[in-house]
RNA sequence: CGGGGUGUAGCGUAGCCCGGUAUCGCGCCACAUUUGGGAUGUGGAGGUCGUAGGUUCGAAUCCUGCCACCCCGACCA
């Protein structure tokens, strides 16, 4: 059994593997850097998919869905995007194998593509191709397109979830008229990401703008939010681009302005990934498992019977029977563990395992009282309740348990986050404590690089609430009007 | 890609230095007894030691290449 992060915070990327492929969310695959997401983690992922997609129609986007191949000219059309990305694309040469005449599969070299295919490592080159179709009038603006896909970068180092070959997200790509609609999009978007994460998942977010050498290859501006994890690592979990007209103008999307004028359009682009599990995940698990917000849980109960005889079992099940009803109404989602391959014991430690927020536990004993046993995940604890009104008892108690898992990470967070004035000061809380440290910054490159060469922490944004305030860098002395944020990340 | 480490049954491991076809635990199967926190007993199945070569009478063990994974670095959602 894994120790847990607070027994083993140095060796945490080992009890991290433990506790996914012990919860049975993942494993590695026989492919370099790619993971294989099994049904409970998939489920966990499907309930992301479903919360995340519903906003963004309400915010006014379509799904939509391009190639996963895409030409290797189209990456030579926005030079600042082939920089950020050459370095790690999956590249598709050929397009047949053959017998080389002793059994053996070999690659056709008759088959050799003119042009060779990048596998997609995310999708604005091709979609600006594609845009320039689609646009020609002001009246085609905007164009508030997502995709759900799969991409991949062929990154040196892989780490289950955080940064898999190849991963899963969606990604916004949306066409605006003006400089202005297109980053309200952006922002707009940063909004959904952070309420997502905090009131779906449990987990706080610092909303901000990443400084020059952090942002997006081909961005004029990246939004990011940034959460903390427990072993005081920051992780971006989602990230919005102000993209200018840089796309516009590589791939020549133009319209014609009510003026009568021909412009550049203006873009923007927005993600979340599979990432945001192995957020879930650190920012909330404990020595025992997963820990899974209610609202994200795709399973919120599970009741477990407890019964010696045939007859026992019968009562409980006409029970459950009605209790199910009673859930199923007001939305909750039930699993009734009556396998009678597995003791109850074995059962109770599994769900605790896969993070199922709420247990409920009925025995004979039970039956004969009237009352069942609940048991948080959250705060491991049990109650005897009576089976009046457990319906309501239920709704009521995931909510808090919902507010409670946040109000912990919050807590957590916001005891991470030091203000420093000074070098040594900085140095010594990433060392000793961990977190963001905030501190005024000169708001140069190479005064983050010398500072990431020193003590591996990185600029992970300016907070959008942090107020303008006469400072100076704590590197160089040079003046500066506001806070950043530092931390070491993943 | 550079440095370090690892690869033995579904999982976790011993054996490797000092070559002689593999240890233990969990899990799995059968039966019995059990069932309010990961049951117990008895019996049983399962591996040829990541992979391809080499050395040797003989390789899990020694040598070389390759692959994968983990850690540190560079890179990144």
């Amino acid at each position: 059994m894994s120790k847990g992060i607070t027994s083993r915070s140095e060796d945490y990327s080992q009890w991290y593997n433990d506790l996914v492929i012990k919860a049975d969310l993942a494993e590695n695959s026989a492919v370099r850097g790619c993971m294989v997401i099994k049904p409970y983690g998939y489920a966990i992922w499907e309930r992301m998919q479903a919360i995340l997609d519903k906003r963004f129609k309400e915010t006014g986007h379509s799904n939509a869905y391009f190639p996963l191949f895409i030409p290797k000219s189209f990456f030579s059309k926005e030079a600042s995007h082939v920089e950020g990305f050459a370095k790690e694309c999956a590249v598709v040469t050929h397009y047949r194998l053959k017998d080389d005449g002793t059994g053996n599969i070999i690659v056709d070299e008759d088959a050799k593509l003119e042009e060779e295919l990048i596998v997609r490592p995310t999708s604005e080159t091709i979609i600006w191709n594609t845009y320039r179709g689609w646009i020609e009038s002001y009246r085609d603006l905007p164009i508030l397109v997502n995709q759900w896909a799969n991409v991949v970068r062929w990154e040196m180092r892989t780490r289950l979830f955080l940064r898999t070959a190849e991963f899963l997200w969606q990604e916004g790509h949306t066409a605006h008229a003006t400089s202005e609609e297109a980053i309200a999009e952006t922002e707009q978007m940063i909004n959904v990401y952070a309420e997502f994460a905090e009131n779906t998942l449990a987990v706080p977010v610092i909303r901000g703008r990443k400084t020059e050498s952090e942002r997006f290859a081909g961005a004029l501006d990246t939004y990011t939010i940034e959460a903390l994890m427990q072993d005081g690592k920051a992780l971006q979990a989602g990230t919005s681009h102000f993209l200018g007209q840089n796309f516009a103008k590589a791939f020549d999307v133009k319209f014609t302005s009510k003026e009568g004028k021909q412009e550049h359009v203006w873009a923007t682009s927005w993600g979340v990934s599979t990432r945001l599990m192995g957020a879930l995940i650190m920012a909330h698990s404990d020595d025992q498992g997963l820990v899974l917000p209610p609202k994200l849980a795709p399973i919120q109960v599970v009741i477990v019977p407890i019964f010696k005889s045939e007859e026992e079992k019968a009562n409980i099940d006409a029970f459950v029977n009605s209790l199910n009803a009673e859930l199923k109404a007001q939305d909750v989602s039930i699993k009734y563990d009556d396998r009678d391959t597995q003791r109850p014991g074995f059962k109770f430690a599994e769900w605790e395992l896969k993070g199922v927020p709420l247990r409920v536990a009925i025995g004979a004993r039970d039956m004969q009282n009237g009352t069942v046993e609940l048991a948080r995940r959250d705060t491991q604890t049990k109650e005897t309740v009576a089976q009046e009104g457990l319906g309501s008892h239920i709704v009521a108690l995931l909510d808090e348990i919902q507010d409670n898992i946040f109000q912990k990470a919050l807590n957590f967070r916001d005891s991470h986050i030091t203000e420093v004035n000074s070098y040594e000061e900085f140095k010594d809380v990433l060392e000793n404590k961990g977190g963001f440290v905030s501190c005024h910054w000169d708001g140069t490159p190479e005064t983050e690089k010398r500072v990431k060469e020193e003590t591996k922490a990185t600029t992970r944004c300016i907070p959008l609430d942090f107020e303008e305030e006469d400072g100076v860098c704590i590197f160089t002395g040079k003046p500066s009007k506001k806070r950043v944020l530092f931390a070491k990340s993943y």
